[in-house]
DNA sequence: ATTATTTTCGTGTGCGCACACACAAATGTA
DNA sequence: TACATTTGTGTGTGCGCACACGAAAATAAT
């Protein structure tokens, strides 16, 4: 490992100038940075990142804008804790984080967030898109004020975001709709359950079923598919409709239901009715998780919503620190839990959030 | 952040009395002792990791003995990869790691291996205790040099060894044994392939054997299994044998070959037969991935061998450097791997190998 | 040729910590 | 009382790098 000193006195000149080099400080002529970048080539010399920390002492405030977590949504909060993680790994190298979290059903919530972030000045912003329309005026602003951002979980396309992290919906999708033709026999039918409180992620919903039929028809599987629209607002109505709904149809034997509130239908439905089904939900959360244990649903695809966290935070943080770009997608697994294979589900997302971390 | 500087003015002592007392160096009066601890407690005082790392310029050095990969058994080649990729993110932490590969079939070579090992006086030593009996022998030196080590991907019980980094082989069998179940109709048969080559990881694939039946037990599930042993020595007479007993047993309709060479069976079943074969197979080699690709296996069950690696350096490189103790055993997920989701899969394992790295 | 200006480069300090060394106070020994 | 030993504490240096400052060399202006 040759270090800067070891480049000098090679180079025949001070650390300094080295130093000009590689940071691009320009003031050095032609002729030495030409030699002296041969020199760092064949010695192939990176720097001590650690040293580089150290003595930079930059600090860099990096903004999250993701949707709060309750009782009712707890997905939100394994991303949350994915970017803690991050930063407890990151902040001995000058990474600051702030969360503004925002109501998911309620756009001015939305907007109201990013003005408490924006009047903070963070070098860098990370959020989830929930809103597309308001999420184009925001990032016109940070577009203006050169402020880099990244897409955490949801996907906009035609923006300048550095990158997005999260799944593929479609292939989500895809990959259920061979699970549920593997689950059923020749001649049964299936469901597919959407909720009126999908307006909020309804790209991805949408997709998700997309790649769903998609399956069936790319490998000709003519399996009887049936669409269910319950109004979760009114628990005890919608629990009436979707028992109904199955007793007037007792050849459906599988239910797709590609939100992540998926233990709320498999709670609603009555247990004799439960029995024979084969349910296939989206995303680890702690309820989903439990009704998956019970046997209630069969199959989940987990996409990782710790990990899109924490490299969310990872990755701007390189870019920030490092410069380094990253692709422009950067896709989570598609990840097949079963009962089975729960514990590696689990992951972090269970632990407890104790305070609020900020800067 | 309070720095040690900060907490010496808090304390009203100097910088170096801070340190001895953090590092437990002893030669403070038990009175300073206290009311230090009290204020580094007060402050929840943490050293700077960086800062750390970069003053205390030790060296760590990590052995590595793990079997040798090449053209037939690529299956090592992922953690070596993993083990490379978490040395760069150490090595400016002070690990070094160097690497002794042996051939796996042959326990002389093991040995010799791990006799030039420690002729190198490591800090500490990662290995796969393939053969059981040799490593006893090795792990007592290890014990008597008071040398730390860790089990990778094998496990062996009642040793001394840090941790253990690899997968519960009986529930990936378990794991299979559903997904044969969900594959297979009523009345269908399946086989369990075993290859003489299994002497080796006999351990392992025993017990996925034991999973896989012990699914279908647990589950009353009355599917008739079937065993067969395969020579893979002699390549024409393995072909002969598969194909025939196929031939034999046209009720079969699934495979469940419980180790990393699963591609080879496939390549060996005449075309007609292997359609409606249900195969499952384990490990994400470069080979399987293209028989699942293919549409010849269905399943892989991938124990992520990639991050094994990486997870045994970082687990000893937190030992070494932060005393950090692991847990006594670190399982690997069991994910399941499918055409659909094969690119989450495909990880650094591909990746080509330029050099071999040492300290 | 002299001075002013710009370009090019060297030096010094500090980031937070680890550790060697020096030194003072406390205790023991004669 | 004088000296040796032990215990307790402070100081200084360096890890590899970032960056400010200032000095020297090269060039331009007078």
């Amino acid at each position: 490992m040759a270090t800067i000193k070891d480049i000098a006195k090679i180079a025949g000149v001070s650390e300094g100038t080295i130093d000009r080099v590689i940071h691009n400080r320009g003031g050095v002529s032609a002729k030495t940075e030409i030699k002296i970048k041969k020199i760092l080539e064949e010695h192939n010399f990176t720097l001590n990142p650690i040293a580089s920390a150290l003595a930079s002492n930059k600090k860099y405030k990096v903004s999250c804008l993701i949707p709060q977590y309750d009782e009712q949504n707890t997905f939100w909060k394994s991303p949350l804790l994915g970017i803690l993680k991050a930063y407890d790994e990151f902040k001995t190298f000058g990474v600051q984080i702030k969360n503004y979290t925002f109501n998911q059903f309620d756009s001015s919530s939305y907007l109201k967030q990013f003005a408490d972030l924006l009047n903070e000045k963070p070098h860098a912003v990370v959020l989830a898109p929930i809103f597309e329309l308001e999420t184009k005026q925001i990032v016109e602003q940070l577009d203006t004020l050169n402020i880099p951002y990244l897409f955490l979980n949801i996907d906009i396309d035609g923006l300048n975001n550095i990158t997005f992290i999260g799944q593929d919906s479609y292939k989500g999708g895809y990959v259920s709709g061979k699970l549920m033709h593997l689950s059923l026999e020749e001649h049964d039918a299936c469901a597919i359950v959407q909720t009126r409180l999908n307006i909020t992620n309804y790209l991805a919903i949408s997709k998700r079923i997309k790649g769903f039929k998609g399956y069936l028809k790319d490998h000709n599987i003519k399996l009887n598919v049936l669409n269910l629209s319950i109004d979760l607002l009114n628990p005890i109505l919608a629990k009436e409709a979707l028992n109904t709904f199955l007793e007037n149809h007792s050849h459906i034997k599988g239910l797709f239901v590609p939100t992540s509130r998926s233990s709320v239908i498999t709670d609603f439905i009555n247990e004799d009715k439960l029995k024979p089904l084969h349910i296939i939900g989206f995303d680890t959360t702690k309820n989903n998780l439990k009704s998956l244990q019970e046997g209630k649903l069969k199959f989940l695809i987990s996409q990782r919503a710790f990990n899109q966290g924490y490299d969310a935070i990872k990755t701007m943080s390189d870019f920030l620190i490092y410069k380094k770009v990253p692709s422009k997608k950067i896709y989570s697994p598609i990840q097949i839990i079963i009962k089975e294979n729960i514990e590696f589900a689990i992951e972090e997302s269970n632990k407890d959030l104790e305070s609020a971390h900020s800067y």
